[in-house]
DNA sequence: TTGGGAATGAAAACCATTACCATTTAGGAG
DNA sequence: CTCCTAAATGGTAATGGTTTTCATTCCCAA
């Protein structure tokens, strides 16, 4: 665990003490959980994982920080439709992974993909310019995403 | 008030029927309060209009109803972040009308827009093609949705 | 080191949605 | 048209994710 001791990587610190915020062990706990999570941690998930390694860690604490994060534009919060919200990590010490969701309807499997990002680039920037002028509406943040079968379910 | 009496348009009933459904009279408010709605319902404030024109109306029905809107695709199923869902017809009397949305995070407006639905249809069609391919995903719906601040919460 | 506002955590409250179940109803068979 | 039965309904209770409350603890600038 980086950070608390040493120095560590810290690449999310400067953003967050540039916006006032303290730097806490909770805090520091929850942004560890979140980087190294496979996938889209419900707040729950991310309690459970936190409070592995910090048993003192309270939920309400989690779903705080998360708010914080999601403020700050450190993480993502979904909504994939399976009644709690989700949340990953906006970027990482290797800068943002840009990406997408499939989202299985049946299973609720979510697949990332990178690919075609290029394409969502280009529509999105012609497409954000023209409704940024028409209709004079400051877009800081966009959502796409797929919704039908995995492979699996298909049968 | 269309329908109960004479036929009216009754453009949903083939659908309807054609899947099985009974008509009912709440089924048919329902439909008919989503109709004339100016925007996004919430679940209540479909029970509230449903309810001045039949009162004996339960909310339950009401997410029944929707579920099974939805279910058939006669209605989107939206979350634009208050907590509640919101719902719209797919189409009307006059088709379908293709839009998209944008969501002030202030304030929570949302705003249709249905510019530059030729631009999204290309990036659309492009990817989707191509995911289904890589991902063997059966892509059977979308959705694309910008944040920000609309004119009023910018100053 | 210290003061004070920020942050935390346990418990209770909130509230949109769902489950239950007894009653009513749509609509096809006869 | 009348019956019959599975589908649909609606009141109520339950669920469960998220928020609020408030007393306690902690970060950190001075
Ligand atoms: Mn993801
Ligand atoms: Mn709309
Ligand atoms: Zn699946
Ligand atoms: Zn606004």
């Amino acid at each position: 665990m980086p950070g608390r001791n040493g120095k560590g990587p810290a690449w999310w610190r400067g953003k967050f003490r540039g916006c006032g915020y303290r730097l806490t062990v909770p805090r520091e706990t929850i942004i560890e959980v979140l980087s190294k999570a496979a996938k889209h941690l419900s707040a729950e998930e991310i309690y459970l994982a936190v409070h592995k390694v910090y048993p003192a860690i309270g939920l309400t604490t989690i779903y705080r920080t998360l708010e914080l994060l999601v403020q700050i534009g450190l993480v993502f919060k979904f909504d994939f439709g399976d009644g709690r919200a989700r949340y990953e990590l906006a970027e990482g010490p290797k800068g943002i992974r840009q990406h997408y969701h499939l989202v299985c309807t049946n299973c609720g499997r979510v697949i990332d993909y990178t690919d075609f990002i290029d394409e969502a680039k280009e529509f999105l920037s012609q497409t954000m310019k023209a409704l940024t002028e028409k209709y004079n509406f400051k877009i800081a943040n966009h959502l796409i995403q797929f919704y039908g079968l995995c492979e699996k379910c298909q049968k």
